[in-house]
RNA sequence: GCCCAGGUGGCGGAAUUGGUAGACGCGCUGGAUUCAAAAUCCAGUACUGCAAGGUGUGCGGGUUCGAUUCCCGCCCUGGGUACCA
């Protein structure tokens, strides 16, 4: 064999592996490149081909910037903590860690394999105690903090302290739940529990009472991106509301800045939009309505609204069913409605509430609201399309300007003012945020942009409201009651949360008997026998001990997914710290991300919270930097392609001696053949039918008469059955390997093709173990070689887009790899390369492909990348060049692209083992291309015509002049005279006739 | 519904600031080599037409000497989101 990649890539990996080739240095004299790929979760299916894509790109890159002399941190680790190996768990007994260590294993195997270079010194693995510990630390950092609104900034607990002490809480723009207002006199007064209790409305990490989303089948609770369509994103099991005690991240205090820091950032619109509606900021305005009857000022209705423009459009205010002054302003004739109402909305779930979004539904308290400008006496309402968790959970409704509004009071039949000038509202309402207000008193004949701001004012000067930015981000919910996670550093002592003094960590995650909850229904760490905290030995200690005294229970819940995974592209910077979970020195030389692959579907989840975290260490100074990820590309989903089989069903065979037919299957032209004849409504096939012959011909005799086909037209004719894709080529079913795949098979009758071969159809559609359409890299590795993989990859087309795995190329990539293994060889395989100077045409065709490649790799084109090597090549062989100077330049570009191949014929041509990953990329000389001359497309009204070599360096005038003389313009010319002639030097010659 | 991305041969895709649409690869057709096959090499391959030519980048308009590229309207596919006041 000529180029015997499986010889090639094993010696490499071995070399890179045993000569550390690909190890950074913390060094900060050269420029450093970080390069990451998103955290990987091992899961027992091991890799497909889709999930090396981004791997493979990220690679490409990392090698390039070390080929342009940075020094480049490209790490991969895991994040090992999570829902599936707990489930495992639970199924077969086994401790997760025992079978997360065994996905790893094989996810490493795996990813050696592709040749990656990855500085394997720096792995880390969430679910490592000296990883998690650094986890543990920065939740008691969060616990330890509050965010200052006026400074935007992230502040510890003790200043706020102080804050109470001397001043109260009154002058404090912090974000919190703290509704109470006290002086310092108060709060001095208060005992420790009062305090800390009100602390807890303050911190950054915080336990209280939440509604939150509980999977009753996963035994947990889930954050909101976790939950897709009211189902659980992994297991799609359904979640209901549930109000429980739960430790919550105050992320909606950074909610601006997560917003403003988007327009820094290097990532795609797609991922910035969705961030931005997920924070959901919205900009309006508070108002207060009194209620008729109550002058108890506590008795305020607050509504949040974007349109103050339309105040004067409010007919009702309608609350949610949860609203707490729901109960006591429903009058007695309407309490029984109001309380079945409020009854039956609480039993809903929230995918019934959002199932339901055209029922429209609601109860009229009886009771009513004071308008606050005019005085007039406003319904109260109430209704579930209002969500108490969002705003107020009460609104203003203007049905003339809001939809939903419009609706509600078209539905119940209340009053419906319009306030816009010349607007018809009776079919629907105007929502557009424009146009001029009328019939609104101080707003009469303003524009909607000049009314809302003078909404505010008045509203403002009437100290009824004030303006105010409303975020629909919620706080994140962080305790999952779960085994396989990071354990809280958190102990119970009169019922509040005590912070297990840093010095202590980690807090280990304790054994338990079963990964089940407990009978009593606690989270599996109730299962622990050793689990408290001795505050005087400082140590986890027997549950026997607890005495409340000084010995407390330890938390029982885990912390999620995210948690791990919010910080770690700050870990790989300094992994081995012992003392600081990064260090200072460390951090500053690597600071953030520069570039970072992976999928699009973290962009609410994993992208929001490590942007939280990157903030809130870089207020409190361990960080220099406040954004982690500067670059990121989303890599496209590689779907799979499917085969297809069709089995005949809803046919009856009428057969001469009653012969059963059955277990039938048809290859693609039979299937598309009968679907016509099926559509053409031709429902009877006779002796002299073609597919009727091919059965009596496969069963040897004239044995079918006719065959019938239902006349349903939902019926199928035949139904498509996957079949493994590992037992189809190119399409092509081996029949042998079929029949003997499944026992329903082994008699099969199949109706071949003219050829005698049986086609399969095919679906393109998500890669998946149920479909049979799984592509593992190592399957390819063996047949073809990392190295043809790799570009591969790159070759099926555009990184971010998602497209059909197919390994009908893949060919192609080889015979390129093959090719230039011959340009360095001759027939006999002997190694051959020339010192002689090389041609003008291998120059011009290396520093094109110089300059083609640097600017591919600069725009993330890697698929274009491989056509120009291929086309390099291509040329390089009909020039038969075999010059080491272009040979030398071409290897340094396809290092990182194909690396074992190119470190191979390097070695080769005589350099160092290893050094051609930091050679230098070799620099474009455009003198090469410099053409003398230029083959101009002549065009006649656009269109080009024919073609004529000129000098390159000939002026418009003379070109013009030159062309107009030719005959062949004439010709065109068809005896006009040209109106305008278009000179474009070195481009176009465009005649206007 | 709203937001985002995309729509180019038989297929994956290319065309970087508006300038020869279909690079490169697959597949297919024909040929060379071979006892034969594989591999390799050569030629062809958008559609239509015998040809000259005509038509072509989802559809309909527009701007321009010239549009896959810019503008307006629409259709389709994929992703996100969903009573957010």
């Amino acid at each position: 064999m000529e180029y015997n990649f499986r010889e090639i890539e094993s010696k490499w990996r071995k070399f890179w592996a045993e000569n550390q080739t690909f190890k950074a240095e913390d060094n900060a004299l050269k420029p450093k490149y970080y390069v990451l790929d998103m955290f990987p979760y091992p899961s027992g299916a091991g890799l497909h081909v889709g999930h090396p894509l981004g791997y493979i790109a990220s690679d490409i890159f990392a090698r390039y910037k070390r080929l342009q002399g940075f020094n480049v941190l490209h790490p991969m680790g895991y994040d090992s903590f999570g829902l599936p190996a707990e489930q495992y768990a639970i199924q077969t007994g086994q401790h997760p860690d025992k079978t997360t260590k065994e996905n790893i294993a094989r996810y490493r195997e795996q990813l050696d394999k592709i040749g990656f270079s990855f500085d394997w010194s720096r792995e880390v693995r969430t679910s490592n105690a000296d990883y998690y510990k650094w986890t543990q630390w920065i939740f008691t950092q969060l616990f330890d903090c509050w965010y200052n609104n006026k400074t935007q900034k992230t502040e510890r607990i003790s200043s706020l302290i102080h804050f109470f002490a001397t001043l109260g809480n009154s002058s404090i723009d912090a974000t919190t739940d703290c509704e109470l207002t006290f002086t310092a006199e108060e709060w001095n007064g208060f005992n420790h529990e009062k305090k800390e209790a009100i602390l807890q409305q303050y911190r950054l990490a915080y336990l209280a009472d939440s509604w939150v989303n509980w999977c009753p089948a996963l035994g947990t609770v889930l954050a909101n991106d976790e939950v897709i369509n009211g189902v659980s994103e992994r297991g799609g099991h359904p979640v209901e509301q549930k109000k429980m005690r739960q430790w919550s991240m105050r992320i909606k205090a950074y909610a601006e800045r997560l917003i403003s820091g988007l327009d820094g950032l290097d990532w795609t619109d797609s991922i910035k939009d969705q961030q931005r509606n997920w924070i959901g900021k919205s900009q309006g305005c508070s108002v207060n309505f009194q209620v008729e009857g109550f002058l108890d000022t506590e008795k305020v209705i607050e509504v949040f609204t974007t349109r103050p423009d339309t105040i004067f459009g409010v007919s009702f205010l309608v609350l949610a069913p949860e609203h707490p002054f729901v109960a006591t302003l429903t009058t007695s004739e309407r309490k029984d409605a109001v309380e079945s109402y409020v009854k039956a909305s609480s039993l809903k779930t929230e995918r019934d509430r959002q199932a339901n979004v055209k029922n429209i539904s609601g109860e009229f308290l009886g009771s009513y609201a004071i308008h606050p400008f005019t005085g007039e006496k406003v319904e109260l309402w109430i209704g579930d399309y209002v969500l108490a968790s969002y705003g107020t959970g009460a609104v203003m409704a203007v049905p003339c300007g809001d939809q939903r509004d419009w609706d509600f009071a078209t539905h119940f039949g209340l009053e419906i003012k319009n306030i816009f000038k010349n607007i018809d509202i009776s079919e629907a309402a105007y929502t557009e945020k424009e146009g001029v207000i009328a019939d609104s008193d101080f707003l009469s004949g303003l524009t909607v942009k000049e009314a809302i701001p003078a909404a505010i004012n008045a509203i403002e000067e009437k100290q009824i409201g004030k303006g105010k930015t409303n975020f629909r981000l919620r706080d994140a919910v962080f305790s999952r009651q779960r085994y396989w996670g990071e354990p809280f550093p958190v102990y119970y002592k009169d019922g509040l949360p005590h912070m297990i003094d840093t010095r202590y960590l980690p807090v280990v995650l304790p054994e338990v008997e079963n990964y089940l909850p407990t009978a009593d229904g606690q989270p599996p760490l109730g299962n622990a026998a050793v689990w408290a905290w001795d505050t005087v030995d400082n140590q986890v200690v027997d549950k026997v001990n607890i005495d409340h005294k000084t010995v407390f229970p330890l938390e029982l819940n885990t912390m999620p997914g995210w948690a791990g995974s919010s910080w770690y592209f700050l870990r790989y910077m300094d992994p081995h710290n012992a003392t600081e979970f990064v260090s200072k020195e460390k951090v500053a030389y690597w600071n953030n991300v520069d570039l970072y692959i992976g999928g699009s579907e973290h962009a609410t989840g994993h992208l929001l919270y490590a942007r939280f975290w990157t903030k809130f260490l870089y207020d409190l100074g361990y960080i220099s930097f406040d954004e982690p990820f500067q670059k990121m590309i989303n890599q496209g989903m590689i779907l799979g392609r499917s085969s297809l089989v069709y089995k005949a069903s809803n046919m009856t065979f009428e057969t001469s001696n009653q012969t059963e037919i059955s277990n039938l299957f048809v290859s693609k032209f039979w299937y598309n053949y009968l679907t016509t004849k099926k559509n053409s409504k031709i429902f009877k096939l006779d002796k002299d039918d073609l597919f009727v012959q091919k059965m009596n011909l496969i069963l040897g005799g004239e044995i079918v008469n006719s065959i019938e086909l239902d006349s349903d037209p939902i019926s199928m004719i035949c139904s498509p059955r996957h079949v493994d894709i590992s037992i189809v080529e190119n399409d092509r079913l081996d029949i042998e390997a079929f029949k003997n795949s499944r026992e329903e098979y082994k008699n099969a009758i199949l109706v071949l093709e003219e050829e005698g071969i049986f086609v399969c159809g095919s679906e393109v559609e998500k890669m998946s173990k149920s479909k049979f359409n799984v592509q593992t890299p190592d399957e390819l590795v063996d047949k073809f070689g990392a190295d043809t993989l790799r570009m591969y990859e790159m070759f099926l087309g555009p990184l971010e887009q998602s497209k059909p795995w197919d390994t009908k190329g893949i060919n192609g990539v080889h015979n390129f790899l093959r090719k230039l293994w011959r340009l360095f060889h001759d027939h006999e395989n002997n190694f051959v390369v020339s010192d002689d100077a090389p041609s003008n045409d291998s120059l011009k065709t290396l520093h094109k492909t110089i300059q083609k490649l640097s600017q591919d790799l600069e725009r993330f084109s890697f698929n274009t990348g491989v056509s120009n090597f291929m086309i390099a090549v291509n040329e390089l062989s009909d020039q038969k060049c075999n010059n080491r100077s272009i040979l030398r330049e071409l290897l340094i570009m396809l290092s990182p692209y194909a690396p074992h191949i190119a470190e191979e014929l390097w070695e080769k041509l005589g350099y160092e083992a290893g050094s051609i990953n930091v050679a230098s990329f070799p620099i474009f000389n455009p003198e090469y291309l410099v053409e003398s001359s230029f083959s101009y497309p002549i065009s006649f009204n656009g269109k080009v015509r024919f073609s004529v070599e000129l000098p390159a360096d000939m002026s418009r005038e003379d070109v013009e002049a030159h062309v107009l003389k030719l005959d062949k313009t004439t010709q065109y010319l068809e005896g006009k005279t040209p109106k305008k002639m278009i000179v474009v030097p070195g481009r176009i010659v465009n005649i206007v006739v």
